[in-house]
DNA sequence: GGGAAATGTAATCGATGATTACATAACGAA
DNA sequence: TTCGTTATGTAATCATCGATTACATTTCCC
């Protein structure tokens, strides 16, 4: 793999700079600044992503055609590790417990969205950018719902469900879950009375509810 | 109460014009021009609404201290109409049926969020303004909360529902309706499989599914 | 070695939110 | 009616941002 170092210019012409001309990975340098910026709260700019490599402010539009084509790759990046934390979360939970299954898939997509809000708002907005131009965005995607939709057919080959419709339970299962997340983001949660410390625990309670009101009585 | 007339100016000066200087409700038009700007899938911008009100690029500061403030107003008069159609929807809906007037909120709700979802955005999101700012706002939000509250209990009192902890099942409702409300406005439906045309019937069955979950057996 | 390609810099453009000094109109008290 | 005060709009200006272009430097590969 040609994971170049930042090789040592031969030739030093500059007095005092300790850079080199060449940055090393400029595109993943851009692309960490800005999730930081993101997680600072800070409005994502190509500017100021420039300005923490040390770079000057055209330098990113080498690697990135326009401000979209960044917001993607950070999204890109985001999406990765919250598909990768979720997926740890669920190798915790039997595949014969599909119910447990839906359970750690809910707390671990909530709480990787309260952890990470800017990332969590980046990746599932599609107004940063058109989500369509990402295949590895919306491979990444597909892999969660086609995991939902696992866990969903080996309840129902279990027998657990109520009779109903599988794809209105996982849409229904998917926008509580979304919705419960955007709620936090967004702030409705504190107007509805739920305090901070209360959340991971409302949490839990909305998906057992969920669960409760799919399972076969 | 105050009305002003346009008030044709007693003399005119101008050699051409038609618009006298004074504009008679800039704000109001400011408020319009953006909440159409927003409407028409544009960003709003305190210059583009001042184009259209044909009036200089300084002028609407007169009116609002920033841009925040602007998309404060716009916001309040975005939720006034939400809550209103809302209302209106509940008003066919007998409050003897608790659970048909759930159905009815969630389906005005979802409704005008299809409608409107650029204005639907604004007012829920708290990305474009601090929500906390403004009193008329918090107040027509507290009234929609107070309003599902209000079936619930009555739910409750009916003997119609599962043993469940009230707020919890108001709060995983909302988050349903929000839920579904957001992964339409954020494009996630389209990614879901579901059809522009089969919308309006996932989104009572989702509601319905929801009832069935909640209701007693 | 040396030329082509990659990558960074400097200068510049148009749009935006915001501020300031100034112009004009509306209002109200004498 | 008149005249000063206040409200409201204009013009000019600034800093920031995304984006483009011409140019400089470095790396890569034949």
């Amino acid at each position: 793999m040609p994971a170049r170092q930042p090789a040592k210019p031969r030739a030093r012409r500059n007095t005092s700079e300790a850079r080199p001309y060449h940055h090393g990975d400029l595109r993943r340098v851009l692309i960490d600044a800005a999730l930081q910026l993101a997680a600072e709260g800070a409005e994502i700019s190509v500017r100021e992503a420039a300005r923490r490599a040390a770079v000057s402010p055209g330098a990113p539009f080498r690697h990135f055609p326009n401000r979209d084509a960044l917001m993607s790759a950070v999204a890109e990046e985001a999406q990765r590790r919250f598909r990768a934390e979720i997926e740890v979360a669920l190798e915790q939970a039997p595949a014969a417990d599909p119910f447990g299954r839906f359970r750690a898939f809910g707390l671990a997509y909530l709480r990787w969205a309260r952890r990470n809000p800017a990332h969590f708002e980046i990746i599932s907005t599609g107004r940063y950018f058109a989500h369509g131009s990402s295949a590895e965005l919306t491979r990444d995607n597909a892999e969660l719902i086609a995991l939902t939709e696992g866990i969903l057919i080996e309840a129902a080959k279990q027998g657990l469900l109520r009779p109903a419709d599988l794809k209105r339970i996982q849409i229904a299962g998917r926008a509580l879950v979304y919705g419960f997340a955007r709620m936090n983001l967004d702030g409705h949660l504190s107007r509805w009375g739920v305090e901070e410390g209360e959340i991971e625990r409302m949490a839990e309670g909305v998906i057992d509810l969920f669960i409760a009101g799919i399972a076969k009585v």
